[in-house]
DNA sequence: GCATTAAACTTGTATAAACAACAATTGTAA
DNA sequence: TTACAATTGTTGTTTATACAAGTTTAATGC
């Protein structure tokens, strides 16, 4: 694929911030393509994956959902929504919490982390993918986009 | 904001891989939401923007729809129904292309390009931001992405 | 030339995102 | 305690995305 000047067809930038703007733009957007792909087989979009490996994260602590949406990449989605979704293909379950009934309390099922362990797998195949990038490379990269948001 | 970690409340990822995965993906929905906010008060979406930046690019001369896909950040969008969006308010025109009556030419108009020239000063300000990054940093991070997506 | 295939858009539809408004529960302070 | 405010989620609505199917025009092969 190569540069993204090649990748958007577009020969110049205004600077190179601008430059990398697009850049993050589109490579997020063509990650999140082929994670569509890989969850397809598995009724599961991005968004629900990303809260089943939260929940996974804290198990076998439930969380509640303002911790989720606290820690969801995209902080706009319904974490209500999403949760719903999930509970009722039996990944997650939920409960009023007994302590204060605002709150909701949500864990992952074991059905939920056999899907995590399978897809684990497809995201190993998916990884290698960028091994052309050094282990430094991976690190500066990192470095580079929390610098980026101050 | 710091690291990814601090920002989602994540405390390890599996590798380094994984978290540049959730690190360019959570760093474009930060992005987009920001954009969000700038062109709201224009009546415009990051797409829509998009579309009429590239159109731009090739300004006086028009593009075919399809020219417009190939050059769009995110691909699965629908082209057509942008453009539909953009036209109505009068940023853009289309025609019938004369030669190959399959084919639609599409050109920004006048208003579209002011239209532009406003939020170029916006988009300024919004760069100011990233004056954490060095050139340096900046052009190492728009190599790497480049190198990632392969 | 006529049927078939391909190209270039358009339209339909189901799902999800964006954003605001609403409801329920708890905390607080005169 | 009793209003008033703040927390925490839920629901509604509009718009956009994802994907497939349909439409029109042009090209190709016999």
């Amino acid at each position: 694929m190569g540069t993204i000047e090649e990748a958007i067809k577009q020969r110049k930038f205004t600077n190179e911030y601008e430059k990398a703007i697009v850049n993050i733009l589109f490579t997020a957007s063509w990650l999140d393509a082929t994670n569509i792909q890989y969850f397809k087989p598995y009724g599961i979009s991005p968004q629900q994956f990303n809260v089943l490996r939260i929940l996974r994260g804290s198990y076998p602590n439930a969380l509640r959902l303002s911790d989720i949406t606290e820690r969801m990449i995209d902080k706009n989605s319904n974490a209500t929504r999403l949760v719903e979704k999930l509970r009722t293909k039996n990944f997650v379950k939920r409960e009023i919490c007994k302590h204060n009934r605002r709150q909701v309390d949500i864990w992952i099922t074991q059905k939920g982390l056999d899907l995590l362990a399978e897809l684990d797998k497809l995201r190993e195949n998916f990884e290698e993918q960028f091994k052309g990038l050094s282990k430094q490379d991976v690190q500066q990269l990192n470095m580079l986009l929390d610098k980026m948001r101050g």
